[in-house]
DNA sequence: GATGAATGAGGGTTCATTCAT
DNA sequence: TATGAATGAACCCTCATTCAT
């Protein structure tokens, strides 16, 4: 890769990065490009010269979470017993949550406006879903842990684990962490695998009770 | 209360509605007042008539919403035993998270702006946490529930039955509710309430396992 | 007088009053009738219910300045001598000055503005100029002054008494005076006044020198 | 200087010239900057790519009078007699309140409102004024001229100056000077100059009476 | 008379985007 | 590539004025 390649690929990234900032923070009606250039280091003038328009990166970024997401987070990849599935999943999602909240706050915006640029994306993240429906439903059928619904058990772990990242603001007010310093995640991934172990009628250990 | 007065606060109810829908949508910066006059079904001279600012409306809703929660949502103020209170909670959160998704998307929104307008409304919602931190210990200690991270186990609760309305489009789509038609509500509310009940060691009678 | 027409009169002079006062700081363009039924303690519709337009009572304030300035300051109109007139005159114009700058700023402004509203005026302040004119002129050729430009000794006059109304700022600076308290007319006066009999070839008793 | 700092500096001295007149004529409040635009022959939104805001265009304004008056404006850095000095400052003055009324309008409309925006500029033109009055002091001590007070004959003089061009409209009605052509300089600084002088005991050729 | 309500026009300012250099 | 300049549309808000009560 020429220099001037690989300087090309850092700015488009870090125009990536400042995208989720900022959308993360006041969606994509409330964020100029103005705010994008300069969180980037870069000037307006520039940044429209790097992109097609500001709904485009939008569609960008939103797809750049998508597909980053499906290779990240899922429960069917492993073929690992449920305890050890469920572990780290969740694990990955707090972690994922806690280092990058402005990708999760991202999505989260874009859910609340009714996901009107997310038509692309539906398909694949159904696949996934049902993916793992069809791997818990076997682990239940084959009596490895108690009988869930499938579906909102998912939707559950992701409710749980994302929380974290969106409502960084009011967990930390009430978990009496301050700004700079980072959050007990060992605490959270702990008592969020506990809390869907025990629905799934095992401990900490995968033992069934 | 003569017709006039009526009209205003008729007035005034339908621009705070507005409010919330098109803030819930775009937050702050990204709402106009035209779409939030157009929105209550007034003229934008007009809704500027009725209220100070923008952001001095987003204020007005922000605390309406904040004061109006810690009244539909304690889980101290009731005598009953764990289980009932535990259920009719997810009930009640379940049931507001489905009829009224936009004033948890406001609240959302703005916890992932950083939660920059909450200053005044934190004391209340801390004490209103910590009253039931109390009372959870006291179910705790007193063994009528399985030891629980009583703050961890509130947030979870919040985070699970306000993800129903935050990701309204996501759920919907995975669960092949049409648009027009309400959520399975009892469906929801079930797999929650199982889920928490688990975590407290009990079935959904209440009963230790 | 009937109660009610006294207090509509009492309405139209606030009204009066505060217009000349608004005016006078930010001109007929930047004073907003919100503003001027503020400063007159009645509310803007009210203001409204009174007056037929901004423009018009502008109008009206102009011509009342005018006709009530063609009665106080008149060279011509004493029969006294030369030294007595200019004395008495500045004397009034200064005092008026100090006691109610705004009337002078009010006529600066329409001044600056190149008098747009002034034609109607024109004629009767021409008038008193060319009267004052012919006094002066009857002075000189009688004896009684040196000669002097009948017209700019007018001007200059004018120009230095209304500076202390439409200067205050700036001379209460100059001259170390508070805020609060009233300027020094004597030495205001005093000053001008010789400044004035001495172009006449007087001194302060009106004695040739 | 490249063609594009040219034309940008010749714009921001358009805009300037621009802001002055419409200033002088209107003030800060009832000056649009849609008027300040096509006064300037750019756009509006052209316009406020080159300012930062309308009161800052004001401000910039304002210091750049007062400290181009400091320049031009100094009785006492001449070494002159008294005479020369007080005919040479007159006639400086009076050019100038000819040939840029609208500069010396602007000033007068800040000092009509009280001087809101002048604290700035106070302290070197209080110290210019303090300068002149030690001058003028030393011609009294040394017999040059008779007894005045320093600070009003400063002031006295500025007054009748400037007035030529904040009552422009109304001098050129009373010395029938059409709107088109420029108004007698000479009359108007001979009789000031004589004013002054005689007010100093002295003649035109600055001997003494 | 007095007042709350309403509005079309216009206020200052920012916006996403384009273009010339 | 990068940037200063430019713009038409849209932004939030205030205005003078009218009207119903």
């Amino acid at each position: 890769m020429t220099t001037a390649k690989i300087r090309r690929s850092a700015i488009q990234e870090a125009i990536r990065d400042a995208a989720i900032r900022e959308f993360a923070r006041n969606g994509l009606a409330g964020t100029s490009t103005q705010a994008i250039a300069k969180s980037a280091g870069i000037s307006k003038a520039q940044l429209h010269y790097y992109i097609t328009s500001k709904e485009d990166l939008y569609q960008d970024v939103l797809g750049y979470i998508v597909s980053h997401w499906r290779e990240l987070f899922s429960l069917s990849s492993s073929l690992e017993d449920p305890a050890e599935a469920i572990t780290n999943y969740i694990r990955r999602k707090v972690e994922h949550a806690l280092e990058h909240p402005d990708v999760s706050r991202f999505f989260a915006n874009e859910m609340a406006r009714g996901a009107p640029e997310m038509s692309a994306h539906w398909a694949p993240l159904s696949a996934s879903v049902e993916d793992a429906n069809r791997t818990i439903r076997g682990w239940i059928d084959a009596g490895k842990i108690a009988p869930v619904d499938p579906l909102l058990f998912q939707i559950n772990m992701w409710a749980v684990t994302q929380h974290y990242a969106e409502y960084e603001a009011q967990v930390r007010m009430l978990m009496g962490a301050p700004d700079g310093q980072p959050m007990d995640a060992d605490r959270i991934a702990a008592e969020a695998t506990t809390l869907f172990l025990r629905r799934c009628g095992m401990d900490e250990k995968g033992n069934r009770i």
